[in-house]
DNA sequence: ATGCATGAGAT
DNA sequence: TCTCATGCATA
């Protein structure tokens, strides 16, 4: 056994473990550039009033899409769809296409979800928002082949478990509910021990910052606090990365995923400062890896158009999602891909009402 | 710190 | 097709 390091190609996890090291870099929290413009939650019922307390620029905004033709231009009617990840141009690799990992999924496990939906309301709207637009074509096309996997992964494939729905308690903010109990959770465990198990955002609130004093403490980066939780052990519990870790840090995850993943970055603090406490580490290295998808970009006036729609309605149909599309010209799976994650964002902690 | 993306599950 | 949890790539 050993050595059978096989690196083939791409070993991207480094695995970082080792807590200890590197340097923090901090600042105060969030300040985003333009970020603060989620607050519009579209309001339960009542149609006819979203545009209250529009903003008219926005609203022009809306209009100007609904306007349509865009006539000139457009000297060939396609666009390619599909999402290009380049792949690196790997330098000779061949990025073994089967075969290595042949993508296992990811270890969403933390799952909890649910949610009936809320809003939906205001379709008075839209029908008139971009009706005409010239939907012809388009192109059909779709690539498919985005392929890539990136490389490997690793290979645990945990795929489960954790689902803790916590749930309940209050907090609900006008318009919808959200939480739904059940599940795991809960139970028993509680109070003592690890102190899981509440839905307070107060205590969430505390421990994100918490957690983060700790964790520059140990001068330890969010990275490498998401690559270490696999060295935890956890059943069903692998590493995450430096995104999460900094959503969590920010509030800036779903409630109930603050909720799951309290437990286990509770657990990595512990064990943590346990092991600095003992010296323990080992410099170790990671290594450096391979690069792939190619971010789209969106610019600033089509992302205010898609701003504006949004706060008229915020679930477009297919068929306006292609039509805002073609006018924006941008592939419809990321204008589909941006109300998605529009609406997600909608729903973070941070602003959300819960507090 | 965040924008755009993927995928598993729920609808 | 949406929602949610996450992640890669970037600003």
């Amino acid at each position: 056994l050993t050595s059978a390091i096989m690196m083939s190609m791409n070993s991207k996890q480094p695995f970082g473990m080792h807590p200890i090291l590197h340097e923090p870099k901090y600042a105060p929290l969030h300040s985003s550039s333009e970020a603060i413009r989620r607050a519009c939650l579209p309001t339960p019922s009542l149609q006819g009033n979203i545009f209250a307390g529009f903003d008219e620029q926005l609203l022009q905004r809306a209009e100007a899409l609904a306007a349509v033709d865009i006539v000139a231009q457009k000297s060939h009617p396609f666009k390619p769809d599909a999402t290009y990840h380049t792949m690196t141009t790997m330098t000779s690799m061949a990025c073994t296409p089967t075969s290595s990992s042949a993508h296992l999924h990811h270890p969403s496990v933390l799952t909890s979800h649910h949610h009936p939906g809320h809003h939906q309301s205001a379709q008075g709207l839209d029908g008139d928002l971009l009706d005409h637009l010239t939907p012809g074509i388009s192109l059909g096309g779709m690539s498919g082949s985005d392929v890539c996997s990136t490389a490997s992964h690793n290979a645990h494939a945990h795929m489960s478990a954790i689902n803790h729905m916590q749930h309940h308690h209050h907090h609900h903010h006008p318009q919808s509910m959200n939480m739904h109990a059940h599940g795991l959770g809960s139970h028993g465990s509680l109070g003592s021990s690890g102190g899981d198990a509440e839905p307070d955002p107060r205590e969430l609130e505390s421990f994100a910052e918490r957690f983060k004093q700790r964790r520059i403490k140990l001068g330890v980066t969010q990275a490498d606090v998401g690559s270490a939780l696999a060295n935890l052990k956890i059943p069903g519990v692998g590493c995450l990365s430096q995104s999460t870790i900094c959503r969590f840090e920010s509030l800036t995850l779903s409630h109930n995923n603050m909720v799951a993943l309290k437990p286990i970055l509770e657990a990595w603090l512990e064990e943590a400062e346990r092991a600095q406490r003992e010296k323990m580490s080992k410099p170790e290295i990671f290594s450096g890896g391979d690069k792939k998808r190619k971010r789209t970009s969106i610019a600033a006036p089509e992302k205010r158009s898609l701003e504006a729609y949004f706060a008229v309605q915020p679930r477009p149909s297919s068929e306006k999602i292609a039509a805002i599309a073609e006018k924006l010209d941008l592939k419809k799976n990321v204008v589909r891909v941006w109300f998605c994650n529009q609406r997600q964002k909608q729903k973070r902690m941070k602003f959300s009402a819960t507090h």
